[in-house]
DNA sequence: TAATATGTTACACTTTCCGTAACAAATTAA
DNA sequence: TTAATTTGTTACGGAAAGTGTAACATATTA
């Protein structure tokens, strides 16, 4: 998956758990929910449970739960926990000219160039929280609340 | 070529020419230069040249000439001269699920977050001239400069 | 007329992305 | 104990994108 691609399906599914906690949700129900298949989507989820930002519980009652609250988790740890690669990656060409000194100092300006805007981008990932997602999609938070 | 190597690209060699000017140089000439295949950079040159950001002329004397003044020359305009779309391409995945409603309201979230990412980012690159990167790498120019 | 340079197209090769399948391990229900 | 279900992980074939190179028409100079 690309990271964009992965940043956002992270978080329509996050949004899918938020809405119906603490009801456990299936692979297969998020995946038919939000519309990608559902293999893939627990490559994914595997990777917030590593972060705790979800848990699972395997068997017949099993399924992901979110664990954290929507207000206090934000879009830039979201992507960190389900993309390796810094941020946005924007990458450098690897020097094969003749003027291998002058072509890595290239390389070096834009890597830190590229850094900047790297950085630029999560602390605007980090202004936004799950819960401000769902706000403008319309997604009712059921987290905290008691279960009947 | 990708979006962030076809910049870098673009910048080594317009760097290259705005040093040598007004002495034209050929595609081959520049491509031993930076280390990129001539054939290649004869594409992007082209590019350059449609936006009258370089001149070129063929035959035997021919090659490129740069027809920008550095300073006056900022990475955003040599970006949007190289690279068809819009800034670093991000993208939100197609909608397949069955609510489609909502992944396309989702969709429309995210495209808007990358959207403002994007103009972000061409602010920051709007802000860097050509002359910077040449005063960072140690470059001269003779832009503008007398020829003998 | 020969040589040289741009401008463009094409092609094979590699890497990455995407959708799907398969299956071991864990857990629940009967 | 057995069958069913779910996560977690790996693998694979095809699609798409990126890379390096070649080829050639067109234009210009010597």
């Amino acid at each position: 998956m690309s990271a964009s691609t992965k940043l956002s399906t992270a978080v329509k599914a996050l949004c899918y758990l938020a809405g119906s906690h603490p009801e456990p949700k299936s692979s297969s129900q998020i995946s038919n929910r939000i519309g990608v298949n559902a293999s893939k989507l627990r490559q994914l989820m595997s990777m917030l449970a590593k972060t705790n930002i979800v848990s699972s519980t395997k068997g017949t009652t099993g399924g992901f739960l979110i664990e954290r609250d929507p207000s206090q988790l934000d879009l830039q740890e979201i992507y960190c926990a389900v993309e390796d690669r810094k941020a946005f990656h924007l990458d450098v060409n690897r020097s094969n000219g003749h003027s291998a000194d002058e072509t890595a100092k290239f390389n070096d300006y834009f890597f830190n160039l590229f850094s900047e805007v790297q950085v630029d981008i999560e602390t605007k990932m980090r202004g936004i929280s799950l819960f401000d997602v769902m706000k403008s999609m319309g997604v009712k938070s059921t987290f905290g609340e008691k279960s009947k």
